[in-house]
DNA sequence: CAATTGATGTAATAACATAACATCTGCAAT
DNA sequence: ATTGCAGATGTTATGTTATTACATCAATTG
């Protein structure tokens, strides 16, 4: 998926999203955008939804919260599942692909006849920083 | 984790989602509870809180429901993460366990000293069935 | 120009989840 | 038996996340 030039709310919520230490909530972008004219949730969901739908950006199921992809200009992301990790404490995100676990997940839904579509792999708990 | 008796509302709850052919909201679950005196979610919420605790029913975390553990009885929980196939058509959920996709991801967090508490694998697509 | 398409604005509502507080019930310590 | 406690429950209100419905606007194109 090649990304094609972004509109004015898309890059809006993509630059908040960038310059964000940690994953947002939709809402919490809604807030940050306020002062640029933003009124109402679906401004910023349907921004999102393109997002999403390019690749720069990934949603974490696990905490209703959205993340700018980690690796940017990277297409690694088309030939492979994305493992995250993320810090309860801090909200640092980490991302991760590797083809083994990919092989082994789609290697079982296909011997259960499964088409699969999305995989979501999401492990909360402490960054190193957090833990100690 | 050894599952203690379960009180009324925890049964209630339980009964619900391992008569259900699928994932369940928890707002279905109280629809289907009214009759049974079920008056406010949060008379769900405290219930499956107490069976995700003990390991009898699990969250889906990308589509906000419950459904019940597909291996009753079963402690293979305790040594693994679980991965759901869920179908997107008829909500047919199926669980999986893996050792080499565990291995392969917490080899990965220790890696990055990080600690993991809880992970979730989640591949939506279509079954068998829907995807004929 | 008219028609189409994609983006945007706005209001209302739906869906999911928790906070706060009161009450009740079973059980253990005195 | 009485008291005190912990866990479960009931109830109301509120907070948080996401979508529906409808109107408008701008760029493209035949
Ligand atoms: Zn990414
Ligand atoms: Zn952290
Ligand atoms: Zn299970
Ligand atoms: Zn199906």
């Amino acid at each position: 998926m090649t990304t094609p030039q972004l509109t004015k709310n898309q890059s809006l919520v993509f630059d908040v999203l960038e310059k964000a230490e940690g994953p947002l909530s939709a809402y919490t972008i809604l807030d940050k955008l306020r002062d640029h004219g933003f009124r109402a949730p679906l401004q910023v969901y349907r921004a999102l939804e393109k997002l999403l739908e390019y690749g720069v950006v990934h949603r974490l199921e696990s905490i209703n919260s959205f993340v700018a992809c980690a690796h940017p200009g990277d297409d690694c992301h088309s030939h492979g599942i994305v493992a995250f990790a993320i810090c309860e404490s801090c909200g640092q995100v980490m991302e991760f692909h590797d083809h083994e676990v990919d092989h082994r997940l789609m290697g079982w839904v296909r011997g259960q006849k499964f088409k699969p579509a999305k995989t979501t792999i999401e492990i909360r708990g402490l960054c190193e920083a957090c833990a100690a």
